[in-house]
DNA sequence: AACTCGGGGTC
DNA sequence: GACCCAGAGTT
């Protein structure tokens, strides 16, 4: 038996039109100037949807621009190589939509002759392409009906409504997309699902709502509550875990020694400084095991400590200078300073090199 | 449904 | 510290 209350329902023909009436009038005004906001080009758009998955505005911004010059259409990004696609995506992190983007591009010059398909099947059929992402890019790029469901939108509709559920629940999502298909207007419905967005990110926010400047104000849920913030309920986490590491400083004639992260985990394929976890007495793979044989480094003094969060990890890495009897082979395992740009390196390990930087 | 993936801004 | 961000894919 669920003692949980029920959903509200769906709002009225006469109510939704309000509801869209004052938010495109308040979004006309209150819109941000943002890149992606001043094309229509079906690639750049989709690029900036990849990026803005679980990532801020503010954040992808740079990188938006820089990918698009390096990769400037669909055809350049299938034929490049995947590690020029990582490496641009470098320290933005969730790597898997890079790898994701470069596997969707050849498919759409193979399946869709190298267009974006204006399509919701074939969209959520490429790797990377969610539910989420496929309205995002049918509605902006080609003014396509479809709706779309983020966590500002989950939010500004919970609360405007007055829904029940914890953010990122099943039965939330469910109703928050029933709501955004019931809302959907007729034409305009790239610029209607950015406004509530926009609202979301704007006024609607999480934590400190600003709820005298909303268009909404007077038709919400969570505003007569007079508890906006409670809706909707908290998700459960688990506890952030901490997590020790040590990382070797080898550098020898302008070169530094990296090494490449197995396939199968985290970060597959990226490179990074030698590196064991603080608390292992023995060697670990990447640490020496994988270590050219009679190579072995001698430990030096401590250089640095940086620290990273990842999920529910909370990451120190100390680095240590070491010192090896002879050359290592190149590039497996040496790169010079200079051919950095092009690898693809983890954020922790940009963020090593940012400080030690060249010696 | 729960879990993983990276990193940074912000309180 | 904890929380959250224009989510997707796997188990």
């Amino acid at each position: 038996m669920s003692d949980s209350p029920p959903f509200p329902a769906l709002p009225k023909k006469d109510r939704g039109a309000r509801l869209r009436r004052s938010l495109l009038a308040w979004y006309q005004t209150q819109r941000r100037d943002l890149p992606w906001r001043r094309t229509r080009d079906p690639y750049a758009i989709w690029i900036s949807e990849a990026m803005l998955q679980q990532t801020r505005v503010a954040t992808v911004i740079d990188y938006w621009r820089r990918f698009l010059t390096v990769f400037p259409s669909i055809a350049d990004l299938a034929a490049a190589d995947e590690d020029a696609v990582l490496a641009a995506w470098s320290g933005l992190g969730y790597y898997r939509r890079a790898r994701s983007l470069h596997a969707a591009a050849q498919a759409i010059v193979e399946r869709h002759g190298g267009r974006f398909p204006a399509n919701r099947e074939q969209a959520l059929a490429l790797p990377g392409v969610g539910e989420y992402t496929a309205g995002a890019v049918l509605s902006i790029a080609y003014d396509m009906p479809e709706a779309l469901v983020d966590g500002n939108v989950e939010r500004v509709l919970a609360r405007v409504l007055g829904a029940p559920g914890a953010a990122g629940s099943g039965p939330l999502k469910r109703f928050v997309w029933a709501v955004a298909h019931e809302l959907m207007p007729e034409d305009d419905a790239g610029l209607w699902n950015q406004a509530l967005m926009e609202l979301g990110a704007l006024v609607c926010t999480p934590t400190q709502p600003r709820c005298s400047d909303c268009p909404w104000k007077r038709s919400c849920a969570a505003w007569a509550s007079g508890s906006p913030t409670d809706i909707p309920a908290p998700k459960t986490r688990r506890a952030t875990q901490r997590l020790d590491l040590q990382g070797l400083w080898v550098v020898r004639e302008g070169r530094v020694v990296l090494m490449q992260r197995p396939e199968g985990g985290a970060m597959a394929g990226m490179w990074e400084l030698p590196t064991r976890r603080s608390e292992e007495s023995l060697p670990s793979t990447l640490w020496s095991a994988a270590w050219p044989a009679g190579l072995r480094p001698r430990l030096g003094a401590p250089l640095m400590e940086a620290q990273h969060a990842i999920t529910h990890h909370r990451i120190r890495i100390q680095v240590l200078e070491a010192r090896v009897a002879a050359r290592i082979p190149s590039p497996a395992y040496e790169w010079d300073f200079a051919n950095l740009e092009g690898l693809p390196l983890t954020g922790i390990t940009k963020k090593v090199l940012a400080q030690l930087g060249r010696p």
